[in-house]
Parts: structure tokens; sequence; C-alpha cells
RNA sequence: GCGCCCGUAGCUCAGUUGGAUAGAGCAUCGGCCUUCUAAGCCGAGGGUCGCAGGUUCGAUUCCUGCCGGGCGCGCCA
């Protein structure tokens, strides 16, 4: 059963008056279509609009204004509780106007369900793995993993919040070619530090992190290292540095408040078995086979546009062949989906997996991808050159050091996902309203603020049952509570296409509302009553400049208590709606700033 | 060469299964604090939705071609 919600009721409504117009041969409908309603884009239209007829008018063979016209007549008889008005307009468009009356409920709704309004259980309890990040071990994390970081840790929130069962996993590559070129990397490095010759690998890793590890690793293991052979001393290099580099990216992502359930290692997975039972299980379907020595995976039965090599001419597995294994083995688990974030570079693997998921009798909707668009730093509109391959990047951790985890997620959340991001360091630290996550902050600080001055004066903010919501239907204030009316709608349409940056355009939205309502409308009795329409000595151009701007003629309306309690009321729902957007950005909600 | 993504205001970007007169922020300009946080508000200007076709009642949205930018096309990960 669903909410009370305007929206809710308003679907029902037209969904009951097609049925009715289908029952009396009114509209000759053989299927109903889906529903929605949305805001119309202007206010005139009405509080709600629904573009049905035009959907229907090619089924039933009429002009989309009949069509509406129908319905509309039916709405009018039906709805009365609900609609004050149901206008058609061309070219066939329902326009409703709510009764005013009706939108205290969803006040009452969010104070119901408080930290609850938004969710829902569309995901029916279905088991979801979410895979993001899985930067190897080999360095720290740039702020391109720190977008990925941000986006799966937002994604799996909005799905928990949609009733999916999440499952939040990071994947270790700690087996393979390039571990080994990272011991070897910071075996050179060490044999340097102890004054010797060194040779350092082709394709090893440069950067100064190398040599710090390999200062611990002295450190620690002092010069044990260069007695025992090179292989041996190789595999305990990498072994150290993979284990302090992982050490690392764990205190990173928890500085930046991103969580995960499990860290799956690559090496356990070989240690299972599960790679040598997958290539056995594919190689018995005969989408395994051999070829110039190689084994190859034969994905091009599966829309990939050619075979892929899982086990090299030398024997040894290719990393495709490890994932194969791995995302075989998340199923096997029993995850009904599964998500993995990846960067954009990456997108070509796209159909290999699917492929994989197939092979191993999936559906390829089971598998889903969203590809992570580069980050551009910039600082005061200049780009910051990075170069990956001489190993200077900046990395997350100096990012999040320098604005904050809160600016830090909620910039990495601000576009598309597939779409670049430009993200300006000076931007980001600025304390004002240029600065976006200081503004839907504030709204919620400034709220908490309202409350506190509320109650060093005496005054409780009042639970709706004690309000009389008649005081808050005005223009203003029905504008407000149609926006978080909208919110359940964000964050269902939000998870579904996993999209956290609607979330974000949606909290700019309400805190801009918020503010301009708050900078309208006095919700507290002024403090000195003494000003209200008295007239100044000074009746100069500064006074009557103020008298000019209306919203400083607003401000000194008075309020009495029942409006004070109401407004206050309506203030509380509103800081719920942005505590709970922002907590599924994962970006906390001050009480002060 | 082939494939994927992007192209919307000076800049950065939204735009929900195709819908009404295409939006926001920044930047620019002009206003607003004696009262609840000015970390805020109000107002103004700013557009060939890359270009050309097509589909239809209707296209920023879907299709085709072209132009421009990014990425990928390993028995690397």
């Amino acid at each position: 059963m669903k909410s009370d919600l305007i929206h809710d009721l308003v679907v029902a409504a037209l969904s009951s008056a097609l049925s009715r117009a289908k029952d009396s041969g009114e509209l000759d409908l053989s299927t109903l279509p889906a529903l929605t309603v949305d805001l119309p884009k202007r206010e005139e239209w009405g509080d709600l609009s629904s573009n049905v007829a035009m959907l229907v008018a090619p089924k039933v063979r009429r002009p989309p204004l009949e069509v509406a016209t129908v319905l509309a007549s039916i709405l009018k008889d039906e709805g009365q509780d609900l609609f004050d008005r149901v206008d058609v307009a061309p070219p066939g468009f329902l326009n409703f106007t709510i009764h005013p009356s009706r939108w205290g409920d969803t006040l009452k709704i969010i104070e119901a369900l408080g930290s609850a309004f938004g969710s829902s259980q569309i995901g029916k309890g279905q088991r979801v793995l979410v895979e993001y990040v899985s930067a190897n071990p080999t360095g720290p994390l740039h702020v391109g993993h720190g977008r990925g970081a941000a986006l799966g840790h937002a994604a799996s929130n909005l799905l928990q919040a949609t009733g999916y069962s999440v499952q939040r996993e990071y994947y270790i590559n700690d087996a393979g070619r390039q571990l080994k070129l990272l011991g070897a990397s910071v075996l050179a490095r060490y044999q340097e530090y102890h004054g010797l010759p060194f040779t350092f690998p082709d394709d090893g890793y440069h950067g100064t992190y190398i040599h710090a590890v390999a200062e611990a690793m002295a450190q620690e293991l002092g010069a044990t290292l260069l007695d025992v052979n090179p292989e041996e001393a190789e595999e305990q290099s990498s072994a150290f540095a993979c284990m302090q580099l992982l050490e690392r990216i764990r205190q990173d992502l928890r500085v930046f408040g991103v969580e995960f359930d499990e860290w799956y290692s690559e090496t356990s997975l070989l240690g299972a078995g599960h790679l040598t039972k997958a290539l056995e299980y594919l190689k018995e379907k005969d989408l395994v086979f051999q070829k110039d020595d190689a084994w190859w995976f034969r994905s091009s039965q599966f829309q990939d546009e050619k075979d892929r090599v899982v086990a090299k001419q030398d024997g040894t597995y290719t990393y495709l062949a490890s994932d194969i294994a791995y995302h075989r083995d998340k199923l096997h688990r029993g995850f009904d989906s599964l998500i993995n974030i990846w960067g954009a570079d990456h997108h070509g693997y796209v159909p290999r997996m699917q492929a994989a998921v197939q092979a191993f009798g999936y559906r390829k909707e089971q598998f889903r991808v969203v590809l992570v668009q580069m980050v551009n730093l910039l600082r005061a509109g200049k780009k910051v050159e990075m170069s990956k391959r001489a190993g200077e990047f900046v990395t997350l951790r100096e990012v999040v050091d320098e604005v904050g985890a809160d600016a830090a997620k909620f910039f990495f959340l601000m576009r598309r996902s597939d779409s670049h991001l430009d993200f300006d360091l000076e931007l980001a630290k600025r304390q004002s309203a240029d600065n976006p996550v200081y503004y839907v902050q504030y709204a919620h600080a400034r709220i908490a603020s309202l409350f506190r001055v509320a109650e060093s004066r005496g005054i409780q903010v009042p639970s709706l049952q004690d309000v009389d919501l008649s005081f808050v239907t005005t223009q203003d204030e029905l504008r407000l509570i149609k926006q978080l009316s909208c919110y359940p709608g964000i964050i269902e349409a939000s998870a579904a296409s996993l999209e956290p940056h609607r979330v974000t355009f949606y909290l700019q939205e309400l805190a801009a509302q918020l503010h301009t309502y708050y900078n309208k409308h006095r919700i507290l009795p002024s403090h000195d009553p003494g000003v209200v329409g008295e007239s100044q000595e000074d009746g100069g151009g500064g006074f009557s400049a103020s008298l000019d701007d209306p919203s400083a003629q607003e401000h000194r309306e008075t309020v009495t208590p029942e409006l004070t309690a109401a407004r206050l009321a309506l203030m509380r729902q509103v800081q719920t709606v942005i505590r709970n957007g922002l907590a599924v950005l994962g970006v906390s909600a001050p009480e002060h700033m």
C-alpha cells in the first residue's frame, strides 16, 4: 500500500477515472497506460499535471483535448474532496489544483515518518551487491577514486532507501602482475635506501609514496630482505607494500566517510579455487576453447565484438579470468543483481563482463555498470596538472584534508556521472552562497538556529497535531510544501537510474526556497514589537529605499502565536527533508555553521 | 579506422517513458541587515539546445549523416 501523498492520490484518482471511462464506454481502452503526475512548469497551470490524455489519445483514436475533457469531468465528480479545480489545457494536459487543506497531510506524513520519509519498499528486499572504488593497492587513492567512492556510497544509500538489501564491496586486486611490479619497485627503493646498487623495473611505480613504503619496510624488517634470494625478497616486498597501501586506502576512505561491508581479496578468490571452477564450467559448456596455445572465452556469443583471452600462452591467467570468477562468485553468493562503479576508461570491458554473467546462465540485466568520468581539479579556475605516469597526482586525502569530507562528497555528486567534473578547490572551501554545499547545509543550520532562539524565548516547536494548519496554506507555504512532497519521487527516480546528482539538485532547490521563505516571512514574533509600524526619524533615502523593497516590508509582518506555531512546524518538516537528502549523499546536516 | 560518452546562456551544468513560453548556479550590473544566522534575499541583462536531414499533432529528448572534444580498441590491470 502506498502512502497518502498527494501525488499518489492523484494517480489513483486518474487511474480510477480511466477505468470508469473504459467501463462506461466513453473511452475505448484495452490497456491502461503508465500514469505519472508532474509539477507543471508554471504555477498558473495548477499544482500538478498529467499528460495521460495525450498518451491515450492515439489508442482511442480521438483528439487529446476530447480525452482530457472526458477525464476531467469524471474527476470533477469523483474527486471533490481532493481537487479544487481540474482544468484542461491544450494540447491535452490535465491540470489539477489541489484543495489547499489537503497539503497539510504531506506535512503530517513527513512528521510521522521522520528519517524514513522518502524511503520505500520498491526493492522488495532484493539483494544487490554494489562494488565500488576497488582501486589496486599499488598507490594512494586519487580524486578520480574519490568520485567513484562518493557515487558508490550514495547509490548504495539510495538503493537501501528504496527497499533493497545492499552489500557494499571493495575488490582487492592483491594478486597478479601489478602487485609484482609494486613489490619490485619498493624493493628497488629499499636497496637504494640501504645504499646498494639497484635496478628499477620497467613500468615500475614511481612517485614519492614508493620511497615512503620502502623506508617503512626498512624500519620494520631491517636489512633482512637483502639476505634472502631475489624472488623471495620480491614476494615479501609485495606483501608488505600491499598491506601498507591497503591500510592507507582504508584510512583515506574512513576519513572520507565511505564504508564497506566486505573487502574481498583476489588472493582469497584464487585460494578457494573459484577461478579453476569457473573455467572448468565454461570449458564444459564449450564457452572456453584453446587456440594458439592460449585459452579464450567465447564472449562473442554474447554480443561482445570478439573473443577474449583468459589464459595466456605462458600459462598465467589474465585479469579478465579472475574477474569472471569474481562475478560468478558474487552471483553464487545469492545476489539478485550486481552493480559496478567503474572509471569510464574501462567502458570497453562492459560487454565482456555482461557476456560472462550470461555465460553462467544469468540475465544480462542482473549486471549494471555505472561509468564515472574524469575529475578535473581546479584551483581558482586554473587546472591542476596531474601525471599519473610520473606518480604525480593529487590524492583523495589531500582534497579531503583541504575542503572537508562533506564538501568533497557534495561536489563529486553535483554532476551526472558520465559527464566530466570540474572540481574547484577554492570554491569548495569558500564559506558563502557561491558554495552549494554550504548553501544547503546553511538552510538546515538556519532552521536549527531558529529553533534555538524560539526555545530561548520559551516557544516550543509544536507537533503538527497541535497546530492549525490553515495558517500555512498561503502561496509561499504551499510552494514549500509542494517541493517537500516531491522528495519521495526524487529518491525513487534517483535510485532507479543510479543518479544521486538528482538529489543534489533537488536539495539546492529546496534550500533556495527555504532561504526565500525565511527572508520574506517572520516566524517568531518580532523581538522588539515597538518597531512594527513605527515611523523613523531619519525618513531620508535609506529608509524609503527599504520601503520600496517588498521583502523588507514583509519583514515587518506581525505574527500571532498560532501563525508562529504553524510556521515552526512547517520549518521542522523542511529540516527533516534536507537532513534526509543530505544523509543519502553521505553529507552531514549541521546544527551550527 | 571501429566502438562508447559528451556538445544547452560568457563559464560550469540540470532538463524525469518525446509535451505547454528551454532552467539553475557562477560571473556581470542594480538594490536589501535596528528584529529568527547577510554563510542570506530581491531585481536586470544574457539562447540558432553543435550542424543538416528524418520520424509526428508535438523533438533539447528518438533515428541517420556530418563537425568538435574525451576515452577505449593488449595473451596490461
